[in-house]
DNA sequence: TAGTGGTCTAGACCACTCG
DNA sequence: GAGTGGTCTAGACCACTAT
């Protein structure tokens, strides 16, 4: 449709298409309004919609919710078995990196939680809910549940740093094994607020459980990317 | 807004996805037509698809071009890093797969597949396309492209079996070592029309380059999943 | 307060699928 | 030929953002 540009949004969105890979637009330049683009196209905003939305699928805009929709960044470079934390990776990559507290609270584990952890519903554990920013841009929520009885007094540590890094250097714990699953799906509602999304816009989760030196499983990890700020690379020698 | 259910499409949303995950729909059930909802929750087709879209977002459920929508199955579990090929890994799974050759043909190797098999644009490629089914529905489209001087008479093998296989019987080539990128992009036209879905809607797409004993890069292959029937899974022993 | 995207109405025609 | 989703029109009101 869009190639050959048989429909009317199919054009729309290879003149789009062009003007921001033409280099004409630069990254994290905002688009003109849907009622103007409308306007532009001289068609209605449902339509200017779908060229958006599918734009925004392949990667090439975002939007915040309300404001606007904005040239993408390039993709953050994302190794998920490499040791090196979020701060690190994405200095390497000449980017800046923020993170933000956003929650942190001790209860019960419940549902996918104490599934992933293979406890059972009555064991505490801590949450840590944050946000990662690159060059400013909401772009990765996290939370973490801990098993509570194996992290004392965690709650009191600066949390915005590498949890990793405390894990070490406080318990002496180093993930000796951890295992994770990639997943496209929706983002749920206090996801979709925290990146500034709209509930149910794609997202790519990632589901990570670490295990410490003795084999013990530490914690798991909820991470939900915008599906435009991320590429994941693996290498892998032989196997 | 569909946890609170404050807007209207947030309680259909509600309202379908408790439907479909008590258990009530089946997996791979059609659902009544869009006019059908429209008229049941007594609102527009154009709400109705917002839904609609959002639980496709999820997971929950998908479409055949102009056929439809369906409940999702289960999705499959995918390690990139395993030697077992496509079908054992369906069958391991205690689901059938089928594979079904599109395309192969021999061309000048361009843009995108030349950077990744690191060659001139005047390099000759062998590209397969092949198109993959999960219980008689398909959802994997794959295109291989092979350095055309490594692979001799290549095309007339049997291509609907495991070119790895066909790699190691027929000229003694053992993947040594392989890098993939998983990036969630929106479905090109020619994958779209394969797997039955619009242009522009969002897909999975994972990139792989893959080396041979010697260390010298063999071919690459895009691989495009509907994003509701897979979940990457990665294990990791100690790094 | 002006402007934005989010949501919604009430239709319409078309390309395609299926029986 | 009946029914489906795909596309499109021409509006409207609302919640929220930015100034």
């Amino acid at each position: 449709m869009s190639t050959q540009a048989s429909t009317q949004s199919g054009k729309i969105k290879v003149s789009l298409r062009q003007q921001i890979q033409s280099g004409f637009m630069t990254q994290g330049q905002k688009l003109p309004s849907e009622r103007e683009l409308s306007a532009l196209f001289s068609t209605t905003r449902i339509t200017i919609k779908d060229v958006l939305v599918s734009l925004e699928n392949e990667g090439l805009i975002y939007r915040e919710e309300r404001r606007g929709w904005y040239v993408s960044p390039e993709r953050i470079c994302y190794n998920p078995l490499s040791r090196s934390h979020f701060h690190q990776m994405i200095r390497d990559q000449h980017r800046i990196a923020e993170t933000c507290l956003l929650d942190a609270r001790t209860e019960m584990a419940i549902g996918e939680v104490a599934q992933a952890l293979a406890i059972d519903q009555m064991t505490q554990i801590h949450i840590i809910e944050r946000l990662r920013y690159i060059d400013g841009r909401p772009v990765l929520f996290v939370e973490n549940c801990l098993k509570a009885s194996l992290f004392p007094h965690i709650m009191m540590e600066n949390l915005t740093l590498s949890l990793t890094g405390i894990y070490r250097q406080k318990y002496g714990y180093e993930t000796s094994r951890s295992c994770f699953e990639v997943i496209p799906t929706g983002a749920p509602s206090h996801v979709a607020k925290a990146l500034n999304l709209a509930e149910g816009q794609p997202v790519m989760k990632i589901r990570r459980t670490n295990y410490k030196q003795d084999g013990e499983l530490m914690d798991c990890e909820f991470e939900y990317w915008r599906p435009d700020a991320v590429l994941i690379r693996i290498e892998s020698d032989s196997h």
